[in-house]
DNA sequence: GCGACAG
DNA sequence: ATCTTGTCGC
C-alpha cells in the first residue's frame, strides 16, 4: 500500500527560507549518543526516486533484521516534488515523502541509514541530520559520492577508511565497503557515533559496495514511482 | 569572478 | 536523480 503526501503547510519554498530553516534545527542535533549496537534490532533504508515530467516523488522505508538482513516490513509514499535540487538543500527535496513513508511503516524503523549525508555537509545540517531531528530517530547517511570534501584514498581491503576532512575536522569517513572498490561517504546523523556508524555500514555491506537497506529502499521507491496513478 | 556541487 | 544495451564474469 502505497500512501499519497501533500507538501505540508509552509514548507520553505524558497533557498533563503530553506537557509533559514537549517539554521533554526542545526542547534537540535545530539552528538553525543553512541547509538544502537550494529547487528542488532531494526535497521531501516530511506530513499527516494523522482519523475520531473509527472512531477512525482516515491519514497521507501524498508525495515531489515540488523542480524540477519532479511526484510522486516517496508512501506511507500508518493506525492509532489517539495523543493528543487539544490546541493546543500536536498534535505528539503525528499523529506516530506520519506516522513510518510517513515510513518506508514507498521514497526519502529530502529536506527535509519539515509542516501546522503548526515554531519557531512556545508552547514553541517544533510539530510540524514535533518530526518533524526525532525523524527528523533537515529540516523546516519550513506553516499556514493563525496561531495566537496577532501579525502585521501583508503588501503584497499575492505574496513579501510580515512577522514571526510572539512579544514582539519573529520566530519565523516570514506569506508571501503568492498575491496578495491570506490568507498562509500559515511557520516553521523543523529544520535550515532561516527564509529557506529561505519560498524553498520560493513554490517550492511556483506556483498555489495552500497548498504543493503539503500539498495532494498532504491528498488521499492523505483517500483512504487513506476506504479504511481496520475 | 569561475567552477564544483549529496540526490 | 535520470536518459539506457549489451556484455563480461562469478
Amino acid at each position: 500500500m502505497t500512501t499519497t503526501v501533500r507538501v505540508p503547510a509552509g514548507w520553505p519554498a524558497t533557498e533563503a527560507e530553506a537557509l533559514a530553516v537549517q539554521d533554526g534545527l542545526r542547534g537540535r542535533v545530539v552528538l553525543d549518543e553512541p547509538g544502537p549496537a550494529p547487528g542488532t534490532g531494526h535497521v531501516t533504508g530511506v530513499d527516494v526516486a523522482y519523475d520531473d515530467e509527472r512531477d512525482l516523488v516515491a519514497a521507501a522505508a524498508v525495515v531489515l533484521d540488523a542480524a540477519t538482513l532479511d526484510v522486516v516490513a517496508e512501506a511507500t509514499a508518493v506525492g509532489r516534488v517539495s523543493f528543487p535540487y539544490v546541493p546543500g538543500l536536498l534535505a528539503f527535496r525528499e523529506i516530506p515523502t520519506v516522513r510518510a513513508a517513515l510513518d506508514a511503516l507498521p514497526c519502529p524503523p530502529g536506527l535509519v541509514v539515509c542516501d546522503g549525508y548526515g554531519l557531512a555537509h556545508p552547514r553541517r545540517f544533510g539530510l540524514a541530520s535533518h530526518l533524526g531531528v525532525l523524527t528523533g530517530l537515529p540516523t546516519v547517511g550513506v553516499a556514493k559520492n563525496p561531495f566537496t570534501f577532501a579525502y585521501d584514498d583508503p588501503d584497499a581491503p575492505r574496513g579501510s577508511h580515512a577522514p571526510l576532512l572539512a579544514g582539519a575536522e573529520e566530519v565523516g569517513r570514506a569506508l571501503r565497503t568492498r575491496a578495491a572498490v570506490k568507498p562509500v561517504f559515511v557520516s553521523v546523523g543523529h544520535r550515532v557515533s561516527l564509529d557506529n556508524a561505519c560498524a553498520h555500514t560493513l554490517a550492511l555491506t556483506p556483498e555489495y559496495r552500497l548498504p543493503e537497506t539503500t539498495r532494498r529502499a532504491d528498488t521499492l521507491c523505483r517500483r512504487a514511482l513506476r506504479e504511481a496513478q496520475a
